[in-house]
DNA sequence: ATTATCTATAGATCTATAGATAATGC
DNA sequence: ATTATCTATAGATCTATAGATAATGC
């Protein structure tokens, strides 16, 4: 029954893969233990050698989802039209495609409110992705001087992060295609501004 | 043990009121019909006399709570320098008593991630809601086009939702305040155009 | 006679722990 | 000898239902 130290890390590794995933997909208390560790093929026994608490297992499964968010951006940036990286984020993050796709989107999006009724570890995690969101995006606004840029960035993640939420939570597609478009053209604006 | 019609429905506002706002501040799944009814005076076995599960209560106070929300922002325009109906509206939506106040606060940044869970019936109460919003929001941007207008209304309103749902993810009070700030410039600029 | 609310409970599920097992690591 | 995982379970909580009660409404 016992497995290696490394195929252990591996396995730690795989449950925090899938939390990641399954929370963003049904909220924190949308799914038990028992499911989660199913899901990387182990039983609930064994959750409590590997984290302290669910909490826990939050907090390090919204890092994972912010890492592999920004790790996105970097992706989506580098294959974009040079000069304007900020296109290739645009228009996979605003489109209909990430609305539709919790699970491997934004966990700002997916978890903002749920995170907000979470612990300080929890947040700290939130935190750290959306810096390295606010960095990514402030070397592409366009602006000399970095406290304006600073404030461009924050202005453009606003933007995005609330026009997907807002095309998730209503049932007409149109409106939430509009939602999408406004906010891409306001993007658009804002950096050419 | 019986109590009459009038006081029935009084009750069940009662239900409606108590569980937009324990939603809000705990979430759909955070809190049980035990608490709910225990917090409009009632005990768990009357539930289901006046609502049909806990998805249907889910979806009436939903609607309670974004009513709730658009007249608070009838309100503070009403009270708003005349000629700016907007300032009203920012200067409490993008502050730090609405980050801190999730159970007063605005649904959509409150209940958001969890209603893009739920069934249709909660998302067409944050969609009635939301329209709401960016009729209001539509009539102040200072657009002759109607189109442009409803445009300039879904960015503002997703600047708006994000910088919130962003202060609240975060534990740091000075990025917090620094989202709400960025954003009202966004928005001030935004309308200005 | 009807019914809004109450107490009680069924049945499921949740987090966390206990003890057994079998393979690793020394 | 240690320990990662397993099965089993404790104890709490959750939604929903059943049956009793007492006041309303006809």
């Amino acid at each position: 029954m016992r497995v290696s130290r490394t195929q252990a890390a591996e396995n730690r590794e795989t449950v925090i893969n899938v939390a990641s995933r399954l929370f963003r997909e049904r909220g924190f208390d949308g799914i038990g233990l028992k499911d989660l560790m199913k899901g990387a093929g182990l039983t609930q026994g064994a959750f409590y050698k590997q984290f302290e608490s669910k909490d826990d297992l939050a907090a390090q499964a919204s890092r994972r989802a912010m890492e592999s968010a920004t790790d996105k951006w970097s992706a989506a940036t580098a294959a974009a039209n040079p000069g304007k990286p900020l296109d290739g984020v645009i228009s996979f993050y605003l489109s209909m495609d990430h609305r539709a796709e919790k699970m491997d989107g934004c966990p700002v999006v997916a978890l903002g409110s749920d995170a907000a009724r979470q612990g300080a570890e929890v947040k700290a995690s939130f935190e750290a992705g959306i810096r390295e969101y606010l960095e990514m995006l402030g070397s592409w606004v366009g602006e000399d001087d970095s406290e304006k840029a600073g404030d461009k960035a924050m202005a453009v993640l606003s933007t995005m992060v609330g026009a997907v939420m807002l095309s998730r939570v209503v049932n007409d597609p149109d409106l939430a295609q509009a939602f999408l478009d406004a906010a891409a053209n306001q993007v658009r604006e804002t950096v050419a501004i």
